[in-house]
DNA sequence: CTGAAAGCGCTAACAG
DNA sequence: CTGTTAGCGCTTTCAG
């Protein structure tokens, strides 16, 4: 049975205590485990062996304060409540581990700022930060930079451009939109706004609006959201109905799903025959039966291993660039031909 | 502005740079920030004051090298697939957050077994487990508590008892739900199971088939779904509707409303006029308008408290105590009168 | 109340 | 290839 214990003391077993059992350094232990070091071939076998035996494991913490490094990354996150977030985590806790880093969560209260919780992380020596779901201010951004850490924001944009990013082409991606709603038909759009203060709203609004105005087809209404949940988008498109639209652009998928339930349930519209709905994201329900909601699926896969890719970059200096990645229009049933 | 780091080395700053600033002691510095250690006020106030002056912040990992705790918690998942885990991932990064604890996330791929992740836990130093949507051995639960560092299982079932674990009653709330299908004139009853090795599954089944039992109704027929997902659900849904069932209990939400999507759209059954379905869990989408699943609502605040309060706990020693928390049900719109 | 000293478990030169 | 030595940044006796 392995026990990682002395049985008598309950103390983890450290380097020292296989050092002791084979009659070697200590160091050698530790040179055992770096696969860079020299070891002969022999002891190494030895080593390896007698720490299984034994239940022992290098410890991570105090290796991390030599080397200053600790294989973990922070992951730094507002609500969870966007199911696109979700799943976003989810692709970026399974690519961290397959590059073997372990992902430390930092959950950011709705009201709170992400900059109060920053200090907080460097105390625990990550090895980068990657910003998932939340605003973060330029004065931060390079403090954490001069730490010679990696940091990079998914999905949001700094205007000084300080730090890495990768997104979405959310631009373009409202760009393709505006067409395909005036492309089939559609002259009374209305657009729902997420929060104000979103660099993905931003760009969305202003990708669809200038594609809008190029193609001399005006805006019906513009409803204010406040937020990017399921609730948001139900009172949004009770408010947008009122307007009668033809077609309601949402700024994302999880107000679409919401705006379209109470379309069709609550007003009794019919979607798309009386009113089209557009989102943006491309999360798991969208393509639900009950849904089959047209939108711009966002390349999740590849943010997160660009993502991933900037933090295990060689040096810590990671060039402050912008990927922005294009999206894709998913066409199903929520958009008809007028 | 705040440099957490001196500008020449750009180094971390150290309670030795504030002590060599102060002209006190370094473990003067380290005894300012211990609330129960002895330094005299005005000492403390100067120690503070220069400390957030240079931007000096305790370093958690050297500290844990000492005190054996880390404050970080690790929290085992399984896949992320299931929205009711994510719904209680947020619940408990949150929770673990406002305990001063942080959450060091462990993603566990589907194939994968916990087992072959833990031992690369205690690397970490971690003051705590807690394990959420994934099994785990009874030999390892027992090397965890023999570490004397706590361990909570979350919704799954252990048989031999060895750690503190809380879940929903799923036997009990399994059993509410044959009542309320029995009660209101199903005679045809079908049972969507999940994966077979997840005691939810099993208890599930188990409170199901007994209550239908005491009734003296049979069962119609049982359909193994595999996993708990969307897609599973439609698929046992192909399946149960050949059985010409009356009613459906899916084993969770997830599964159900895969099943709903499919009855309704692919198979142009009404829900609930020719067939009612009911799951479990209570996840967000359950009370969308295109679904109004009946369902049980697991407590999942109260089990996230439990789950915290057991890592949080004055000793190690949290005897090995299974809590199970009613459910709730929540009856909305996918079961009629026949 | 304060300072000196001894580590926590490990890595990283540096000699041999 | 291997052992010795000197820390990483902090907490914790132990004297004063």
């Amino acid at each position: 049975m392995t026990n990682q214990h002395d049985r008598q003391t309950n103390r983890p077993v450290t380097s020292r205590d296989v050092a002791r059992l084979l009659g070697v350094s200590q160091s050698m232990i530790s040179r055992a485990f770096d696969p860079r070091a020299s070891v002969s071939p022999a002891n190494r076998a030895r080593i390896v062996e007698a720490a299984r035996a034994l239940g022992y494991e290098p410890n991570v913490i105090a290796r991390s304060l030599i080397t200053q490094r600790s294989g973990i990354v922070a992951i730094v996150m507002g609500s969870m409540e966007n199911p696109f977030y979700t799943g976003m985590l989810d692709q970026l806790a399974q690519a961290l581990d397959e590059a073997g880093l372990r992902s430390l969560l930092f959950r950011v209260p709705p009201g709170q700022d992400v900059d109060d919780q920053l200090p907080a992380l460097r105390r625990y020596n990550v090895d980068g930060l990657i910003v998932a779901s939340a605003s973060i201010s330029s004065r931060i951004a390079a403090e954490w930079r001069s730490d010679q850490r990696p940091i990079v924001l998914i999905n949001r944009a700094v205007p000084e451009a300080l730090v890495a990013t990768v997104s979405c082409d959310n631009y373009g991606g409202a760009r393709q939109i505006a067409d395909l709603l005036i492309d089939s038909g559609h002259r009374r759009l209305v657009y729902v706004a997420g929060p104000r203060d979103t660099s993905t709203n931003r760009n969305r609004e202003d990708g669809f609006m200038e594609r809008l105005m190029e193609r001399g087809v005006g805006l019906s209404g513009r409803i204010d959201a406040g937020e990017y949940s399921f609730r948001a988008g139900s009172a949004a498109a009770r408010a947008a109905a009122a307007l009668r639209p033809d077609g309601i652009f949402f700024a994302n998928d999880i107000l679409a799903l919401g705006g379209l339930d109470t379309l069709r349930h609550e007003l009794g519209l019919r979607v798309p025959e009386d009113v089209s709905v557009v989102g943006f994201d491309d999360v798991e329900m969208a393509a639900w039966p009950s849904y089959r909601l047209t939108t711009i699926r966002q390349p999740v896969a590849e943010m997160v291993a660009c993502a991933v890719s900037a933090i295990t970059a060689p040096d810590g200096m990671v060039p402050a660039t912008s990927r922005s990645l294009t999206g894709l229009l998913i066409e199903r049933g929520s958009v008809a031909l007028r």
